[in-house]
DNA sequence: TCCTATACCAAACAAGCGTTTGTTTTAGGA
DNA sequence: TCCTAAAACAAACGCTTGTTTGGTATAGGA
């Protein structure tokens, strides 16, 4: 029993005693690092005294800066994919959708992960060797908010693709001025949200 | 007279033969390079090169690679400041002031100035030295739309710094999608601020 | 023409980088 | 208890980094 389930725990080799427990350790301390700073300006040996081990250490779970970063990034946009679409089952209604999407998106962004924050600070270029990889994860995730803006009941006149590049743009932009303590993100989100549902004059307004 | 122009050319000691003529081609290809791949990524070598001379050289004129990317961060806020109270100016009416600068904006930081761009580019704690420096004059530009939002006549129920917030957000965003030849810098801004200003759903929209 | 400050080159510097290597510790299965 | 694979260390590798140094061509003012 112990046995087997020690077994499905590992993720590479099921020989051998304790497998990749220290793998973990270095993903959360490398995600740390790379929000905080971004990827050239961490080093391999930052990294690995976070993770409390040496610089060459690291290469026996990544075979490299760029491959960790990867796994970092990846981890990043499944963590914010699943806690996106999960908010998003609550309800039926297409503006409810959307806006419980915002909100998850946005306090992943703001708050809760630094796998996800990740994504806003490191650009696929950054990484040549990975570029293709990150943009292609990116893509995926974007399109979960391509298929909620078009099922929005909208006048004709509105361009789909430009509102969800608007509020995607204006959520993210948000870590720039975010400050923990304030209003919290799931507010950020909807008041964004609000701004673009509702026109800015008022009907009657005079001057 | 020569004399005359030409000590008045000159941009810092008033002696002795050819003043500074290299250094603005040295900011030139320090602008290109750190907009088109970030501060860190860009050595002192590739800069000199780009500019036809050895990375030694290149301390004549400035005395550290921090120095260098403040003088071009400057730079370009000067430029894109410069072009956006200009823009201003052909109209009394605060919306289409608004409206203009968005558009002078987005010009600037997605089509002509490597200068402008690089303020999208590289972000104020990539260079602890300057960090404050970089910070006070991304803020003093800002401040500009801060007046023009201010001038809006509004629905009071409308939060205008968020309102400012959201604007520049999906603004400066668009360098993340936007790829040239295809609709003009200046009708991204203009399709955006419609988005804001008009209502999504119609008045009379079914379902 | 001589002089001086300008503007660069050529070469090196120390430090730090990502990575590799060979060895050692460690813990579980037999 | 012994064995084996996992997981780490310690040290070095070659290279690049930002920067410094000393020397040199150059061009205008006197």
């Amino acid at each position: 029993m112990t046995a087997d389930t020690a077994s499905l725990t590992a993720s590479r080799s099921p020989r051998g005693p304790r497998q990749d427990n220290r793998r973990q350790p270095l993903l959360d301390a490398a995600a740390a690092l790379f929000r905080a700073r971004g990827f050239h300006a961490v080093t391999m040996r930052e990294i690995a005294k976070s993770a409390g081990m040496l610089a060459g250490s690291v290469y026996y779970h990544f075979p490299s800066k760029d491959d960790l970063l990867v796994s970092v990034y990846e981890e990043g946009v499944r963590l914010i994919a699943d806690r996106v679409e999960e908010a998003c089952q609550d309800t039926e209604n297409p503006w409810e959708k959307l806006e419980a999407a915002c909100r998850a998106h946005t306090e992943m962004l703001l708050d809760e992960s630094d796998y996800a924050q990740v994504i806003l600070k490191v650009m696929p270029e950054d990484v040549p060797s990975g570029e293709e990889q990150l943009i292609a994860c990116r893509d995926g995730y974007e399109s979960l908010f391509r298929n909620l803006v078009d099922d929005l009941p909208l006048a004709p006149t509105v361009d789909r693709t430009m509102l969800r590049l608007t509020l995607l743009g204006a959520l993210n932009s948000a870590k720039n001025w975010y400050r923990s303590g304030g209003m919290p993100p799931g507010e950020v989100a909807m008041k964004m949200i609000e701004l673009l549902k509702n026109p800015l004059q008022e009907k009657g307004s005079r001057v």
